[in-house]
DNA sequence: ATTAGCACTCGCCCACCGAGAGTGCTAATT
DNA sequence: AATTAGCACTCTCGGTGGGCGAGTGCTAAT
């Protein structure tokens, strides 16, 4: 689709330009890059991309800047992926291994990581899977007339829910009520569940409620989401403006970022969305990179970056991998 | 100390600044405010006020603002507290009633409600006590040869952790594990329990380290930190320079915010930390109002507002008094 | 004690200018 | 036909300088 040599140059164009943030011009890139040809020659062919789309300039008289197609057509044919070094990745792992084993701590840890890792804004969430199942109630006394409702649901998640009785409830009543709910409904899903308990004292109704509230709850939810490199990104250049900043924290600060990012349409492997791609407007000069990670079938989790479109795909893409596929393989041992 | 013409000047000159942020000179408070002085008398009062360092000018020619002093001194003796509406507290006050019983939304909802009302950023912090008390300790099995350590700890504080076995371990040993640990050690603290369990078979030993781990964990820990109203707070003018929000960026994001927050001194009423008193170096054009809320003795949490010098004083201080008490409230019932 | 009057000080805005980087086009060269 | 040297042109950026206006401090009069 494009002339070997318009491709090597492009590909010249945005590894300078993700790399200094400066439109490039033509004479620089000959100079820089010893181009076996000249200035001229450089400047008949950015005429070209420029046509073409591949590129644009700020206004007349400035270098070119890659435009939303360029990086496509980098990241698709153009892009040769950085290989993560052995030491690198060791040094993740090591990390991880580090940690206990509380599964949050991992989370959290696997976005410092990939933001630090690629200085820009990382999220991971939590993994879920589409069907939310009961494991198991527990009732805790807390008052006379209160207890802590905790649920455990399939894959380690855990909700929890205060419930006040009218009456003050012992504790035996509250293990047995607990008792009798876990045989009938372990295993259950929300949908799964009687509206009223088959034998039913009004503790175990109040009960079943709870549960149902939080399962339903639950089930709509994403994973917990978990984030870092809110500072990595506001230091881009890009965002020197505060306006511009200003729209990016309030993306980024929403409890879900479900706005921001395109979860429906995840394939398999990883994706990538470029600039004007996102259909949330704040985002028009940002990109995100993305993936799945977690078993096929099973409960799968998000782990992505964010930043603007001018970002180190070549080495983003590998490193998002990477942490999908470590992720994955924690979450498995669950 | 300040006579009583100067006192209701600065009180002028600082409901002047407080709501234009435009430094204020004397004949515009004449004009404005109907005081039956001309400027020159003004003028001669604002360079008193100068010399005794409760106002500054940004540089000769300019109008006066307040420094930190002078806002000390309206805090402590100038103020008069707004009241809240009847109607405004009817209607927060609504809003927490109209919310799930899940605590984790009531902190959120509070931070949620106070930054929206004071046009600041909000913490609020879950509620603590001094000592770690273990309540319950529940086994879910997981895989053949992992379970889930479900910690209930008091004041319906859950944390969990993943434990993984050398060996495959079935769903009555881990029942019967759990109950043995329950049985011995429920009430205690963490000091309180033993490195090693009393009768010990290896698995009770692997949950017992857990527990005690999760424990130390978690009284180190302050509450869970929830925020809310990074935007309100950077859209005030002194952070439209990008540099100064990115600081206060830094400080906002951090996991907790202990480095802010002067949770040390906190006395019993509203603390109000103004500008330079602030440790933080990144914070001195900041101020911070907080309350501590819950049982005397008891569980306690914080709640307050961070925002520029430059804020409501007399609408924020009873704003953060009335959340606390909310919140106390609320958090009595548990 | 207050105030009118006045000279003075700055920050802000805007227009202007020159330097520099980069372009597109044309004509010459390979 | 492809490449390149040369050149005129464009546009941004940084610095300069003046005018405006808001505000001050001081002095002398009330």
């Amino acid at each position: 689709m494009l002339t070997e040599r318009r491709s090597a140059l492009l590909n010249l164009i945005i590894d300078e330009y993700v790399s200094t943030a400066l439109p490039v011009g033509s004479q620089y890139v000959v100079r820089k890059h010893h181009v076996p040809y000249s200035p001229a020659t450089v400047r008949l062919e950015m005429a070209r991309l420029e046509e073409e789309g591949y590129i644009v300039q700020p206004h007349t008289s400035a270098g070119r800047v890659p435009s939303d197609k360029g990086y496509r057509y980098y990241v698709e044919s153009l892009m040769e992926e950085e290989t993560l070094g052995l030491d690198e990745r060791e040094m993740i792992r090591h990390q991880f291994h580090q940690t206990e084993r509380a599964m949050e701590q991992w989370f959290q840890l696997a976005a410092a990581v990939l933001a630090h890792s690629v200085s820009n804004f990382a999220v991971v969430t939590s993994p879920r899977s589409r069907e939310t199942r009961l494991r198991h109630v527990q009732l805790v006394p807390l008052q006379e007339a209160s207890a802590l409702c905790v649920v455990v649901l399939n894959e380690a998640r855990i909700r929890q829910q205060v419930l006040a009785f009218r009456e003050p409830i012992d504790e035996t009543a509250l293990l047995l009520a607990a008792g009798r709910l876990n045989e009938l409904y372990a295993g259950l899903s929300a949908a799964e569940l009687p509206e009223q308990p088959d034998a039913a004292p009004e503790l175990d109704e109040t009960v079943l409620k709870a549960v149902v509230e939080l399962m339903e709850q639950e089930s709509l939810a994403l994973g917990d989401v978990f984030r870092d490199g809110v500072h990595e990104v506001l230091t881009q250049p890009e965002f020197a403006r505060s306006e511009r900043m200003i729209e990016l924290i309030d993306v980024l600060e929403q409890r879900t970022l479900s706005a921001a990012i395109p979860i429906g349409q995840l394939s398999d492997g990883i994706s990538v969305v470029i600039g004007a791609e996102n259909s949330n407007e704040a985002m028009r000069e940002c990109s995100i990179v993305l993936s799945r990670y977690g078993a096929e079938g099973g409960a799968s989790g998000i782990v992505g970056v964010l930043g603007p479109t001018r970002m180190r795909y070549a080495r983003t893409i590998p490193t998002v991998r990477y942490l999908a596929s470590l992720l994955g393989d924690l979450v498995a041992q669950i």
